[in-house]
DNA sequence: CTGAAAGCGCTTACAG
DNA sequence: CTGAAAGCGCTTACAG
């Protein structure tokens, strides 16, 4: 008779290798390796195991495994929104990427704000991540600091590092806000403003390349630069194209630094009967669904997002493993969509 | 000399509570109680021991936590989709009421699909939530199967559930349907399509409602609904404007299952010179943020999504301490929002 | 190919 | 209030 285990009370109550090993009578060991390393078994053991694990249920225990392997398995995300398509659509490339490799992927929506940044990074610290996707170029000083501490490889999604800073996928805000603005003046367009909200990151870069083009063009002038930390709606989108209006007159054309602005500011100017784009151009960036579809059609710039979060998570799996990746840095560019708007 | 313990190249690196201890000059066990559970422990132990921590930068481990209390403090949500406003901000609704609760949140996309969701859930299984939110009231055979097994509370989120069966949070998708048809019929509407994609759950429930009212009103016809399994899109709902004007003669109203189809029959109707609602009623459902701003604005049901996360956590919350909530059903409501398109 | 022992880093359950 | 021991459920590192 089989002595059982002494049970203190402590058990969680789910089945353990432990319970499959003897059901299949083998040592624990055996029914681990059937699982995670079926090689290395035998046909016949294997199989007693496989059964055993079918008929007993056994779920195995993550944290144990994590516990004893020192590795989490574990991958943590930062978005910094996810009310943004922009990043849903990231995140469905992660997924893409990871699918089949046993990863646990932590989302965390960071809302745009260090403080809830830093709060996430040190909770999911705790988990021991393999790995983190970034992003965004530059985290807070806090945030490096709470990184810096951890071995965990890191890559940065949705723009371009130098060649010898952190791994990262993306492409350059900057040339894009830049090819934009150098379109819009290109059919014609003088008075061209810039609309930017939430001011983060990518959108300082693209505004930067608006004002590169502008000052090429000898164009620039500082009424026509519109921006607000405001996170962007399209509501946000209807009021800022009001203070652009009586801001800077004359204005012929508007760049916004993204489509939930650009859609307020079409549906906006449509309520004060100005025509699109005879009156006044717009444009967006990010080409989200709508664009395409609302009348008049957006003109945007469309980006790589999906494929963003796929090769930033393959690369990053290629780093946790210890490869060395062909490239450290992925530019996976843009698309100007000139359509009616502008 | 404090003898260091034997270390046979399996320790992780990081710094351990023990250390943390040894630093402090207490027992582990102190050392966790300063930080579980800080009133049990006298103030100048405590101090040491937050002294300790601070200057040797211990970050706990979760996963020997989660083991030895037999708690993973891991509460998984599944939702559908994430390209979906709706399920975004039924997450923030979660993250809100959790915040603060140390728990680690495990948000599964399962993309509509039965298969997907019900890999997630053997994933997220081998973590052992305290807790899940699903998505729906019914899950597939597979699905309750493997809940089944494990004594973990569930709550669903968006539909109510009968009094006795799982706990729910959400409103009646039976009701909305039904509030926005006979809002149709009373506004001289009478031939209304009803235009349905993706076909889950819910937007079968507003199909009934739908069709409840068009019965009691004597209006059904089977030529005025228009139903794929295809996920819901703005140019999907574009293309089933067509479909619809052509299988239905006289059509002078749809209600669009959700908003991201109504947006793309309105778009489609005005690219057809269809004035909106004089020759064409259309009319959504969930208040997307674009349909108060777009031309014309979109008559729709509001739906409540960051409460029904909200209240969802907090109700799973309660039943995970074990606590028996005031209510296991909760019903939020819907408001229907009378708007220009009918 | 198989297995007994030890250990991962915490907390439970006691004892004082 | 404090602590020594044992255990959570796995895998590593050996030994055979």
């Amino acid at each position: 008779m089989l002595k059982p285990t002494v049970n203190k009370g402590r058990a969680s109550g789910r089945i353990t290798l432990a319970m499959v090993a003897r059901h299949a009578g083998v040592a624990t060991m055996t029914a681990s390796r059937a699982l995670t390393q079926p090689g290395l078994v035998s046909q016949p053991l294997r199989d007693r195991v496989l059964k055993s694990v079918a008929e007993l249920g056994y779920v195995p225990n993550r944290a144990a495994r994590a516990l004893a392997s020192s590795q989490s398995k574990v991958i943590a995300v930062l978005v910094p929104s996810l009310a943004n398509a922009v990043f849903t659509e990231v995140l469905a490339g992660i997924e893409d990427a990871l699918e089949g490799d046993d990863y646990q992927i932590l989302i965390g929506n960071t809302r745009y704000s260090e403080r809830e940044e830093e709060k996430l990074i040190t909770t999911y610290l705790q988990s021991a991540p393999d790995g983190m996707l970034l992003t965004g170029l530059s985290p807070c000083p806090r945030v490096q600091q709470l990184l810096a501490g951890s071995p965990m490889p890191l890559v940065s999604m949705m723009d371009l590092a130098g060649a010898d800073e952190q791994p990262s996928v993306g492409f350059s805000q900057f040339a894009a806000g830049q090819t934009m603005t150098r379109y819009l003046i290109s059919r014609g367009y003088r008075r061209i403003g810039f609309m930017g909200a939430q001011l983060d990151e990518r959108t300082l870069r693209r505004a930067d390349g608006y004002r590169q083009a502008m000052q090429e063009a000898r164009l620039a002038a500082a009424e026509l630069e519109v921006m607000v930390a405001q996170p962007s709606t399209i509501a946000l989108g209807a009021a800022l194209l009001d203070r652009m209006l009586e801001q800077a007159s004359g204005c012929d054309a508007i760049f916004c630094c993204n489509d939930d602005l650009a859609q307020g500011a079409v549906f906006q100017a449509q309520r004060r009967n100005l025509h699109i784009p005879g009156q006044l151009a717009i444009c967006g960036f990010n080409d989200l669904p709508a664009s395409a579809w609302m009348n008049p059609t957006l003109t945007t710039i469309s980006t790589p997002r999906y494929r963003i979060g796929f090769e930033a998570a393959t690369l990053l799996r290629s780093l946790i493993k210890g490869e060395t990746p062909a490239a450290r840095h992925i530019d996976l560019g843009f698309t100007l969509m000139a359509r009616e708007s502008a």
